[in-house]
DNA sequence: TTTATTTTTCAGCTTCATTTAAGGAAAAAA
DNA sequence: TTTTTTCCTTAAATGAAGCTGAAAAATAAA
């Protein structure tokens, strides 16, 4: 699970960080509105913990900006103003949740994991058509038939089904899967694709990994099978 | 949009229904815990509203118990309980959004929205005629039938479908998708129209690329289909 | 350490979206 | 009518995008 964390103050971003780090999730922290708005855009997180008050581009803003996107991930406000206002407007920004500083670390977390829990995180496989993916063992499991996927592996295959048929560029896949500071190239993502059909059709899945020319990949159920 | 209230204290639910059948939603209630139980796990309401405070099954066993039954309908709990304890009982029962009594209307429907908002599953496509063009996955698609198009076939399309029954010259195309600095040929376009119009017709659109001598083409959706 | 596994690099190969080009059809102009 | 212009269609050429196998490098396990 990725979160990305829009946020100034870099003393509670961090600790926020090792906080979410500490339980198990990935994290990453743009430091300024805009920044993060980039980052939300990419649509590769799993939720977005947005401050309210920042210079220049406020987590209203970037809140608005980034629905306007067409761009769902979930949004979880975090301010000190406590008033009725800010969290009416904070909401229809397009936030699903305001909390208000200082909160409890539980409380967070609980908040958290309700927005996840809705997004479909709590589950503890990925199904599509004949196959699943084993989400606590990372096997990739289609009938009698199971093969293991290294770490990279099922990162990929997870973001994949995670994003059925929406078409997910290179770029997009890097960026979720090897990180925005990473400096791995394109073909990476094409090698794993090789790694993961040869997976799939090892175990006989009617999944295939459809390449659009310069917009992709996507998963598709292969209907002669 | 059906809403279920579950709440026992008969003025609040009351007057809560009064003000969101004004809304526009459609309102049912249960005044108690077990039939607020028995009514969700129906699954036919888009949200659940649950006070807490109940005789006999609070609004945390509610909400454990409809989620236990699988069924993810949002929930909203309502409650006088302040304290940082019930807030993350409510949202590790299962809660989606926990709101502290008393609360102002428009916050409340800042809420409802949040919530349904979220439900409601982003879709976006450009429609028109009876043909979408589903800009996630890159599909024309017009009922049942679906064809996939290649990168520029797609740019065409959206631009087309951007400007619906507009007149859109050659050159604009040829700019707006092409670019400027590109050495593309009015020929270009008229290819791609010709692969548009085969590949609607192949899916059974009512849409049709009509081309107007020296002006350029548009959208029109031909009734005799 | 050695060995095994995973990840990255790279070069050559394949393929198919795009471009090019040319001839035909239809409309407009002469 | 003929000529000219504009648009349509098809088919072949091309080139960038994607694929693959094998080796190197990095990482983990024994």
């Amino acid at each position: 699970m990725k979160i990305l964390i829009v946020e100034d103050e870099k003393l509670l971003a961090d600790s926020l960080r090792t906080m979410l780090e500490a339980k198990g999730f990935e994290v990453e922290v743009a430091y300024d509105g805009e920044t993060g708005e980039e980052y939300a855009e990419l649509g590769i997180y799993d939720l977005l913990i947005l401050d309210v008050m920042m210079p220049k581009m406020d987590g209203y803003q970037v809140a608005r900006e980034v629905r306007a996107r067409r761009c769902s991930t979930p949004i979880l406000m975090l301010t000190a103003r406590s008033g009725l206002e800010d969290r009416v407007e904070g909401l229809n920004a397009g936030a699903d949740y305001y909390l208000t500083k200082p909160f409890d670390t539980r409380e967070l977390m609980a908040c958290i994991n309700a927005l996840l829990r809705r997004q479909g995180g709590q589950v503890d496989e990925l199904r599509y058509g004949n196959t699943a993916l084993d989400l606590a063992s990372g096997l990739l499991v289609c009938g009698e038939n199971k093969v293991r996927l290294s770490s990279r592996e099922f990162d990929v295959m997870r973001f994949l089904l995670q994003s059925r048929d929406r078409n997910l560029s290179k770029e997009v896949i890097l960026s979720r899967v090897w990180g925005l500071e990473s400096n791995a190239v394109e073909n990476h993502v094409e090698v794993y694709v090789g790694f993961l059909r040869k997976k799939l059709k090892s175990i006989g899945s009617n999944l295939r990994i459809e390449a659009v020319r310069r917009l992709g990949y996507h998963l598709e159920v292969n209907e002669e099978c």
